[in-house]
DNA sequence: TCCTTATTTCGGTTATTAGCGAAATACAGA
DNA sequence: TCTGTATTTCGCTAATAACCGAAATAAGGA
């Protein structure tokens, strides 16, 4: 789950999930709209993939991202968990320095 | 909203929350139940005060640190905001080096 | 005022990461 | 095989942050 909210604390990062919210995006089509370049890009995927939250298919030369909803859908339940009384979470799990 | 999940990227934080779910604990309460020092879980109390997910109240020389409640429910709806189909977020932000 | 307790600030170390451009890789088509 | 397009990897720099212990600050009570 560290993974994944790292994932969203990156604007840039939450802008491209936006993006693919409306529609699955090749990284040169998420490149044209964003203002970093692409091997900066290349590291946001990365960033999102490991958290699971985009998918990736490759056709020929392209690679076609889409958006995981239902890892979103379990961030859903982290924060719904803030909220309601039950128990626990982070076991095992410790913080990296940054 | 960068803030804010940048505040929940971390393991200790999360716990730290999870902790103030329950009940309002004062620093030394909290220092108590995790495994790192006074002054770090300070640090942390900062960025969660940043990012507004808790309030503080002094009552002598302790501080107690309450969940803001409010604020966990604005991830909430961004994340929910991520899952529907209407429009964008992240405007003028932009990254900073991690 | 002095002492004790609670919490934060400071100084330093180490690890991580956003960003860039250049080079490398992957693939399709001629 | 050679070429062109798409994407990633590499090497680098600068900024940020987690952690610690020691010192500083804040507040109350003797």
């Amino acid at each position: 789950m560290s993974d994944v909210f790292n994932a969203l604390s990156s604007p840039t990062r939450r802008q491209i999930l936006s993006l693919l919210k409306a529609r699955d995006m090749t990284a040169g089509d998420i490149a044209d709209q964003l203002a970093v370049g692409k091997s900066t890009l290349s590291g946001h995927f990365n960033v999102l993939k490991s958290a699971d939250l985009v998918t990736t298919e490759r056709n020929g030369t392209t690679i076609t991202y889409s958006l995981n909803t239902s890892v979103v859908e379990d961030v859903l339940a982290a924060v719904v968990g803030l909220l309601s009384n039950e128990e626990k979470e982070t076991k095992g799990e410790s913080d990296a320095p940054v």
